[in-house]
DNA sequence: CTTCGTTATGTTTGTGGAAATATAACGACG
DNA sequence: CGTCGTTATATTTCCACAAACATAACGAAG
C-alpha cells in the first residue's frame, strides 16, 4: 500500500463508528462527548458552550438519545435553583461506558490497519 | 447495551473508513466504487453516469486520487477513437485490491461488534 | 475540416442542514 | 411577585458543498 502513496505526504487511516436506528442516528462520537460534558457540568447549556455547540443542537441530540432509549439517558429539570440542570442517569452512564469501550476497540482496529500505510 | 435501547426499534452498528492526506481525502468507499466502475467501463463519464454522479465530480475524485498517488492510478486520454477513455493502471488495481481487503476486515469488525447490540 | 464522445476546467445555481435568533415556560428563592 | 439561569421549541438566516451548467480542447477517422 505504502508504495502507492506519495512519499512526501503524511497519510493516515481514519474512520467513524455509530449506532443507527430506523430513522435517526442513536449514538456516535459526538454524542458520547456531549454526554461526558453534561455529566461533568450538570447542564446541557454549559456542555454545549464547552463544546462550541449551540444549545439547540445539544438539546436536539439529547432529545434524540432519550427518544430512542428505553429509559431516559439524561434527566432534565427546567427552573428551580440555579435555573435547573441536567443529569446523566445510570443508564446514560452505562451507555457512556459501553460506547467508550467499543470506541477504544475501534481505535485499536484503526491503529492495527494503519500500520499497513506506513510500513 | 441492548437493555438500553428501545426494544421496538431495530438498531444497527455502522461505520466508515477512509485514508486521508494532509489536506484532502485520499481513499474511501465512494472512491473505491468509482475506480471499480472506471475499470469495468473504460471511461470516467460512463462510470459517473452508472453511479448517478456528475462527470465533474467523478473527474475531481480521479484527479484527487492521481495527485496524491506516487504513480497515476487512472490513465486518461482525451480525443481519439470513441473520444478517448480512461484505464485503471496496475497501481490502481492494487489499490482496489488492498482497500477492498481492508474494507472486508472492517465489515467483519462491525459484524462482531454489532452482536453486542442485539444479543 | 467536420464530427463525435470523451477529458478537462471554470462558473453559476440550488439546497440541506447547521447556526442564529426569538420566545415561552419552569420553579426555587429572596 | 420579580429575578435568574436553565430547559424547551419554533422560526429565520446563513453557508458550505454539491449539483448543474457551460465551454474548450483533444485526436482519430471519415
Amino acid at each position: 500500500m505504502k508504495e502507492l502513496l506519495r512519499p512526501d505526504l503524511p497519510f493516515r487511516l481514519n474512520g467513524r463508528l455509530w449506532i443507527e436506528g430506523p430513522d435517526d442516528r442513536f449514538m456516535g462520537i459526538g454524542r458520547l462527548e456531549l454526554l461526558q460534558h453534561i455529566h461533568a457540568l450538570g447542564s446541557i447549556s454549559q456542555a454545549a458552550k464547552a463544546m462550541g455547540m449551540s444549545y439547540k443542537r445539544a438539546w436536539d441530540l439529547v432529545n434524540s438519545l432519550n427518544r430512542q432509549a428505553r429509559q431516559p439517558l439524561v434527566g432534565t429539570q427546567a427552573g428551580g435553583t440555579r435555573g435547573g440542570g441536567a443529569v446523566v442517569t445510570a443508564e446514560g452512564l452505562e451507555l457512556i461506558r459501553e460506547f467508550e469501550a467499543m470506541q477504544a476497540r475501534f481505535q485499536a482496529f484503526l491503529a492495527a490497519e494503519g500500520q499497513r500505510l506506513t510500513q
